[in-house]
This record gives C-alpha cells, sequence and structure tokens, in this order.
DNA sequence: TAACGGCTTTGATGCAAATCAAATGCTTAT
DNA sequence: ATAAGCATTTGATTTGCATCAAAGCCGTTA
C-alpha cells in the first residue's frame, strides 16, 4: 500500500450523500437517511498518481474502487509479455469486478492521469445489496453492463476493420465525456497510440495512419494527443454505414 | 412463448436439491432444508430444440437460464447483418446475464443441440440471494467469471494469431467437456467452421485451413465435426510457448 | 437410389494491416 | 538552452489472412 496516510483525513472522508457523480456511480431514489446508510459502502479515498497501478494482476480481492476523478486503463498481460488493453475507464465508473470470481485480480489498472478513487470494500457491497434491493438491482446492472460492454468490443475486434474500430472508438469516449460534462468535440487524449491500438487489436503506426486519414478527410483535426471532431456524422456513418444515411 | 406446455407436467418439475449439475451451477455447503428452499429460484424448464432461440436480441429480460442439457451458441448481430459469435455454451453454465443491464437481452441464444434449461426468473434469483449470502456470491462469482472469460477472448482477437487463437480454443472446450465428464480427447463438434470462425474472428477457410494444417503436423485427427486430440502438449505450446518445454 | 442443399476442404489470387525504418515533435532533466 | 528520451508521423516493403472459386463430403428427402 503506497498511498499516503496523511491524505485520509476526517474531513477527506467521502459521502456519497452530496458526492456529485451519485447519479453515475449509485442508484437513484434513496431517501435522505437511507442515503446516509448508504455513506457506509465507502471506507476511504485512494489517489492514484499518474503511471502508479490501483491494482494488479493476482493481488488479492477485497474492494471494487469508484472513480471520482482521473483515467484509468485497464489491461491483461500474456505470459509471452504481450499485454491486451480491455478497457479505459474515467469519473463514475467503476473497476474491480473481475477480481470477485477468484478473490484475486485478473487484471491490471493503472492510472493514466492523477487519479482519486472511493474504496468499496467488497463484503460492505454485499452487505448493503442484501438490505437494500435497490442497490442490489444496481450492482446487477453495472456488472451486466460491463458483459455487454465487452460483447460489442468483442464485434470490434472480430469483425470490424481499422477505420471502423477508431471511429467506434471516438464515438464512445465523446459519448461518454460529453455525459460526464466536457465538450463533445474537443479532447486531449490520455492515452497513447500504442495502448488505443491494444485495445483495438491493431498497431500504433495503424493508429496514427487512421487519425491520419480521417484529418485528410476532413472528419477530425488531430495534432498529436489533441482531437477535435468536426464531423460527428461522418464517422458515424464509417462505424455504421446502415443507421446513416 | 413456444414451449410445449404438455413436457411441464409435475415430475418434470425440477428440484436443484437432487440436480446432478449442482456443483456446476450452484453454490455448495447448503443445508439439506436449505436446498429445499432454493428449488424455488427454478421457475420451469424448458425444452430447445437444436436451431431453436432460447431467447433473442431485445426480447424482455426476465430470466436466466441454466442449461442442464445441450450445446448453446450466444451471438450478436450488427446493423449490417455482420454476426459475432460471443460464447458456446455446455451443461451447468448460466445464459441470459446480458439482460439485466436493460431488462431486455442484447444478444441471441440459439441451441446447437437439443437442449433442455432450468428457467430461474431474476426476481427469484435476487430475492434468494438477499437471504442467502453464500447464493449471492456465487451469483456475483458467475458475473464475474463471464467478465474474465470475456476479457481473454479479448486477448485472443486483439493479439493472437489465427493458429494461437484455434489452439486456445480447442484446449478450452476440452478441458470444459473433461470437467463434465467427457473425453478429454474426443469430440463431434456441436458447431460449424464459420461459428468457429466468428467466435474467433477468422474466416470458415482459414478455420478449416487450420485445422488441416494441426492434422498435417500430428497435433489433432480431424474428420468434419470429429476432433481427436493426439499431441494437447503441443496445442499448449502453439498457444502459449513460454509456459512450455 | 438419386439428387439436392448445406458444410467442408483445398487452391489461386488480392489486399489490409503488420513490419521495418527513419525523421520529426514534444517533454523533461541537467 | 540543450540534450536525451519517448511518442508520433510517414514511407517502403512484407505477410497473414481474406476473398474468390471449385470440387468433395454427408445427411436428407422424394
Amino acid at each position: 500500500m503506497d498511498m499516503d496516510e496523511t491524505t485520509l483525513t476526517e474531513s477527506y472522508k467521502i459521502a456519497c450523500s452530496n458526492c456529485n457523480l451519485r447519479e453515475l456511480c449509485l442508484p437513484m431514489g434513496f431517501s435522505p437517511s437511507d442515503l446516509k446508510r448508504l455513506d457506509s459502502i465507502v471506507k476511504t479515498r485512494r489517489r492514484v498518481k499518474q503511471g502508479e497501478q490501483l491494482f494488479s494482476d493476482s493481488d488479492p480481492f477485497t474492494s471494487l474502487y469508484a472513480i471520482r476523478t482521473g483515467f484509468f486503463k485497464t489491461s491483461i498481460t500474456a505470459d509471452d509479455g504481450r499485454e491486451q488493453v480491455i478497457g479505459f475507464q474515467m469519473a463514475g465508473e467503476i473497476v474491480g469486478l473481475d477480481g470477485i470470481m477468484n478473490d484475486a485480480h485478473t487484471c491490471n489498472a493503472v492510472a493514466l492521469e492523477d487519479a482519486d478513487v472511493c474504496v468499496m470494500p467488497f463484503s460492505n457491497v454485499e452487505e448493503l445489496s442484501r438490505e437494500f434491493p435497490v442497490l442490489q438491482r444496481h450492482v446487477h446492472k453495472i456488472m451486466s453492463r460491463e458483459i455487454v460492454r465487452e460483447n460489442e468490443v468483442m464485434m470490434l475486434l472480430g469483425n470490424m476493420r481499422a477505420e471502423e474500430r477508431l471511429a467506434a472508438f471516438l464515438l464512445n469516449l465523446f459519448q461518454r465525456l460529453h455525459a460526464r460534462g466536457f465538450s463533445q468535440s474537443e479532447v486531449v487524449l490520455r492515452m497513447t497510440r500504442e495502448e488505443i491500438g491494444s485495445y483495438l487489436g491493431m498497431k500504433l503506426e495503424t493508429v496514427s495512419r487512421t487519425f491520419s486519414k480521417f484529418s485528410d478527410e476532413g472528419i477530425i483535426e488531430v495534432k498529436q494527443r489533441y482531437v477535435h471532431i468536426l464531423n460527428p456524422d461522418a464517422l458515424k456513418k464509417i462505424f455504421n454505414p446502415r443507421t446513416c444515411t
């Protein structure tokens, strides 16, 4: 545990009851008194600096983590060293679900920018789930959503060409950023070309070339990590020609 | 609902308490009286003939299904009609988890051979989960296992070559069959080359060629759907050269 | 038993993305 | 400010798999 204990002062302790990410991270419709009770789901907060691991493969599993601020990648590593990025996570999203199965994590979570997470001991989650059916349902939905997301990634990796993959990636990223109040057309990416490529099953050169191609076609403006979507409809058309005119 | 109600006689009603798949499908360590109570998790059984759908994309979600006998594929279909097989499921495995998120299924489940499933209304699952922490934990583990499985498929699709994918597929299939008491070296496949290819992100011709290559090398014997593993270590070596001698 | 349709195998060719290679841009540390 | 060290871009070439094509196999049905 390399976290700085001095950051965990009483004032730093969190309260779900007045967290502005509540609607992303918790079920709605709790009474104020139930919300107070629900605060106990989070034990502490933990800061993770850019480049540091929140957890890694084979770490014992104790807690789920709700991201308050920051940006993570999760990845698995084959025995021969090949890395597969399995997701990018941002504020309001939950990481650590992979660990439940064997009481040990099966992937690595690395902060791509300084981050701040709520540590939710899984025993607390389960205990409160038994008490509050609406929380129970919420936890189930979060896990189901992750399964459905991965199904969609399998479609990308199994069936789509490089341009379709990158278009889908950008649309998904911007949709999630926009839901969090960020611009729906501009971003400075937190991940490298290589990490995007790993997630999308292509090499970093192909990612770069595809960015350049979109740029040449006037669909996006790119300069290193900065990306500006000029023509979202064109991206949608590349991703899915059928549902567009 | 196209099931044959006449098959749902009282004698046909199921009892988890004496199901021989119990250890695959339910948590262990229940007292006999609790097991009786647990029987209520299953409402009915349902037969699904080869080629029929257990559920399909956008069907309302009500239940999880525990496979008693038979073999399923699950798949999603893109708007342009491309199919992606996302899994093959056999006795003792649970399908339908994708539906929890939106109260609607997001994939299709088709029987590849005549099948018989236990219908578990999800409200029953949640209710009993609140009552029995060990069942709650089991449900969480099942969902987590599915997430971890899909992570591994992402590694296959994103990083591996055709031979590695097929080797991994065969090793996984035989390991699961063996755990169910079938031969660990011989099988008659229930799925087509095209379905294997869809799952593994390759074309049916490539699947066929790779089977032939393994056969030429003496690693397996193949004749249409029949597959006999002659040299499992060679397969392991192809899948993961590092952990083998 | 013959013929039809779906699945599988195998061969020839083409192409999208990987690989190899080099230059440029940006960030950090001295 | 300058150098060092990554990340990114772009070009040239290779390659693994897809595509196109045709023949063989097997179960089904009339």
